[in-house]
Parts: structure tokens; C-alpha cells; sequence
DNA sequence: ATAAACTCCGTACCAAGGTACGGAGTCAAG
DNA sequence: CTTGACTCCGTACCTTGGTACGGAGTTTAT
């Protein structure tokens, strides 16, 4: 029995919706529409599927998991620019993260200090003096 | 001479867009429309977009940053409370972002000690077996 | 007094990654 | 053979934090 969207969408555990929404954005290649009853999807497009969901869990946008795909069998060099830059922009965002982590706990550690329950230190940091 | 909106901009850096849509939001008041010409903005007004600029940076999201305004003459726990679910939130954060750098990191490192230059070790790590 | 610059206001649009809806066609089970 | 489940397709909607546009009114500079 072929295999239809819905049952993609099972396999997957994905919603029908999200793989059309692959498609649109050409993702995944829409298979043929038979003369008569439904699409029924291919091997390639479940891998596929699988591929673009393991690389989101690497913090890759679709934008950018498009380029993956295109260079699957592309010199390791393009793919691994591609991973340094992620890996880039994975630690800038720490370092802006780490930031508020640091500000957030200075101004937590204040108000433990703090004898004036009534007005918060933290408001008082945001406000103009 | 009265403050008109773009004089707030101005002064604070910010989109005259930008002020409308607070606004809108209800983090501003709208300055009544005085019978004739433009509304001018009193300094409370400055003040406010001053402190959810700053609120902004600490990583609040603007319905945060409305609730921290609410909470100005509250007692310092209501405060703190937000700030402490903050900061967890920021450590969630940069939790996943490690998982996401070891990840990078390792599949860059098999990139390195790859021989056959012609296909990808990442690559290979998103296909399905 | 007229043009340039600014305000006011409503509405539409942007990214990203989907989700939801509605109507028409199709398929499978009882 | 009918009912319920599924597909197909286009389109609208969601979140967040704004930005852009367009036309009418107002103010300021020359």
C-alpha cells in the first residue's frame, strides 16, 4: 500500500500541514499526482524529511537547511563553512545570554540585600534618575 | 517649546513607529490631542520608553516589560519573582545553545580528520542509515 | 503665501515556522 | 451505499517587535 501523507506525517511524527508547508517552500519535492486518488510519497521524501528535522535540532533555519540539501554531495569544505557559521552565532548568542545571566543575578542579589521590601531595586535600576 | 513625537525619538533614540506602537500596546499613554496642532509628550512619557528600552536589554519581552511597569510601586517579591523566572529562562536557554556547540563542535572535529574530502561527515550525520 | 517638513491615523507588511479553516474530491468499512 | 476519515488546495492566521505606506491636516521656514 502506498504511502500517503497522513502516513508520512505518522512516521514522522509531524504535522500533515508542516509538510506541505516543506513543500511550498521546496523543501521536498511534491511527488506527481496520480490520474486518479492521492499523492503517495517516496522513500527520498521521508529521508528528507528526517534530514531537515535533524538538522533544525542543530539550530539550523530552513533557509539554511535548503543549503544543506543542495550540497549533499558537495566537498565537505562548503558544508563545514556552513556549520562554523552556526557554531558562530551559536556562541555569540551565549556570550549576549551570558550577559543577562550575569545582570539578572546582580540585580536578584540586591534585592536579597535589600531592607526596603517595599520598593524593588530592580525597578529602581530601570528607572531614569 | 512642547515635545512632539519626533522629539521623542529623538531624544531616545527609538522610531517615531516605533513610539506609536507602544502606544497601541498600552505601555505608553497617548498624550491628549489639544485642540488645535500635535500632542506633546510630557517627560513621564520619556521616562517609561526609557525604562522598557532598559527592561528590554535585561531580555524581557514587551508584555514582561508591561507587567514590570505595573509592578513599579509594588513590593520588591512580585518583582523578583519575574527576574527569577528570567534568569531560568536564560539558563534554559544557554543550555540548549551548549548542546547545540558540543554538537557543532564534534561534527566539525570528524570534518578535520576526514580523509575523504569528497563527502561530508555532517552531511552523513543528517542521513537517515 | 507657499513649499517642505512634520503629525495623525489606519492599515498593511516583514521574518520564521508553522497552524487552522473551508470546501470539494476520494477512499474504505460496514 | 452511505458515512466517516482522509486528501487536496488556496488562503488566512499566529507570535513578536516593530517598519512602511498613503492621504489629510498642521506647522515652520523662506
Amino acid at each position: 500500500m502506498k504511502r500517503t501523507i497522513s502516513r508520512v506525517a505518522k512516521e514522522l511524527n509531524v504535522n500533515v500541514e508542516t509538510i506541505r508547508f516543506y513543500e511550498r517552500k521546496s523543501l521536498i519535492e511534491q511527488p506527481p499526482k496520480p490520474k486518479d486518488g492521492y499523492r503517495h510519497y517516496p522513500d527520498e521524501t521521508v529521508d528528507r524529511i528526517h534530514f531537515i528535522k535533524r538538522a533544525q535540532e542543530l539550530g539550523f533555519t530552513l533557509d539554511e537547511v535548503s543549503r544543506l540539501l543542495s550540497l549533499e554531495d558537495s566537498p565537505c569544505s562548503e558544508v563545514q563553512e556552513l556549520a562554523e557559521n552556526k557554531l558562530e552565532a551559536v556562541q555569540a548568542k551565549m556570550k549576549d545570554l551570558r550577559r543577562l545571566e550575569n545582570a539578572l543575578k546582580a540585580l536578584l542579589a540586591q534585592c536579597n540585600e535589600n531592607e526596603n521590601q517595599a520598593h524593588c531595586p530592580i525597578i529602581n535600576s530601570l528607572q531614569p534618575k
